[in-house]
DNA sequence: TTTTATTTTGATTGATTGATCAGTTTTTAT
DNA sequence: ATAAAAACTGATCAATCAATCAAAATAAAA
């Protein structure tokens, strides 16, 4: 029965990762501290040193959990369309729904990216291979498939999936105490505008 | 002689900003400490303390320092311009140039506006009129303005001005140890992707 | 049941932080 | 020249932090 063995570790851990990412939203990176994710988890700290090996591996999982949860959702949405002119929209639909409704998400995993560095000080989001880069080759992908099976036309599929990550990211600037018609509305025309740039 | 009594104490505190800036980037803002600072700057962590009245003091007066530098850079090459196309080109081309020759500037730029906090405990990058803003606001008027005068045709000037930029922003996640080729690369190719946005 | 392994607590530790302040030097004004 | 104001130093303080650890509680295995 090893899977029973560690039930009880794997849920305390999603339980203190969950706390960290209310404590990182509501204060931010240089106001998280253990003792407030633990009394948040209402819990100790010790505990939490018991389940990671510090503060950077408790940051660490928190960012894979929430790179994951981001990453799933939209592969899912992309998955269901059929055509690459679909897939995009999806990519782009889904990425900005998803700031639109799981805000705290993304507010922690900004907070992450933006303040953990690597062992030789390289900022998060300065790493190639960072969880979210998964996104990126998905969206370009999407690109030059696109672009293969002649839905698009000629552009730069680098330049052009940048510009569209830039769109979905600066999302989570729009207004957020409206409900999600400004979202949509974004949205809406987000899309129109990267047809005419690849159509 | 009014001037001269202040001579020194602007000369002090822009030396201080400009050891900030320089730790910003080495370390990022949660390892920037004012003992790091104020040995950067060659004096001592009181003398910050006698020209600003604390860190949060020294950061919002770094961000506005940081902040002019920038508006002054890229309102200039706009203002240059004649056309509402030519003022728009020079904006996001100017925004992409600042961003690979001042990247230092930027970077610290950035680890303040995502991590220090209003007294209500609001992050600087949720603030309505926060230093950037003033960019959004000539960005927004160049495009609504080029519209007016049918140089560009229709759309929602926000979220075109949001696209843009958000295309600036990315640039500084390009690669930066190669030479200026790839940020005008990437610059010429922003530029042709949102001219077919506009006209 | 007894033994062993896992989980949890909370007090403690050593390090670092921003801020303060008494006292010194330098500049400016009279 | 003298007084006053401004600029500056560095030691010190209280607060906060991540991490540690001995001891206790709980669960699993024998």
């Amino acid at each position: 029965m090893k899977n029973k063995q560690y039930l009880i570790a794997d849920a305390r851990k999603e339980q203190i990762i969950k706390a960290a990412i209310e404590v990182l939203r509501d204060y931010g990176y240089i106001n998280t501290s253990l003792s407030k994710i633990a009394s948040k988890a209402k819990t100790s700290t010790g505990l939490i040193s018991y389940h990671f090996s510090g503060k950077e591996d408790l940051m660490n999982n928190t960012l894979l959990y929430l790179a994951e949860h981001e990453k799933a959702s939209i592969k899912e949405k992309v998955e269901k369309e059929q055509t690459y002119t679909g897939k995009l929209m999806a990519f782009i639909e889904e990425g900005i729904a998803y700031r639109g409704t799981k805000r705290e998400n993304i507010t922690a995993l900004l907070e992450i990216v933006f303040n953990v560095r690597t062992p030789n000080n390289v900022p998060y989001f300065r790493v190639e291979m960072n969880p979210e880069e998964e996104l990126n080759v998905l969206l370009e992908e999407i690109l030059i498939k696109g672009q293969q099976s002649k839905e698009f036309n000629d552009f730069d599929s680098k330049v052009v999936a940048m510009i569209i990550r830039g769109a979905i990211s600066l999302s989570m600037s729009l207004p957020q105490n409206e409900n999600d018609v400004r979202f949509e509305d974004y949205s809406e025309k987000v899309k129109k505008n990267v047809l005419k740039m690849i159509k």
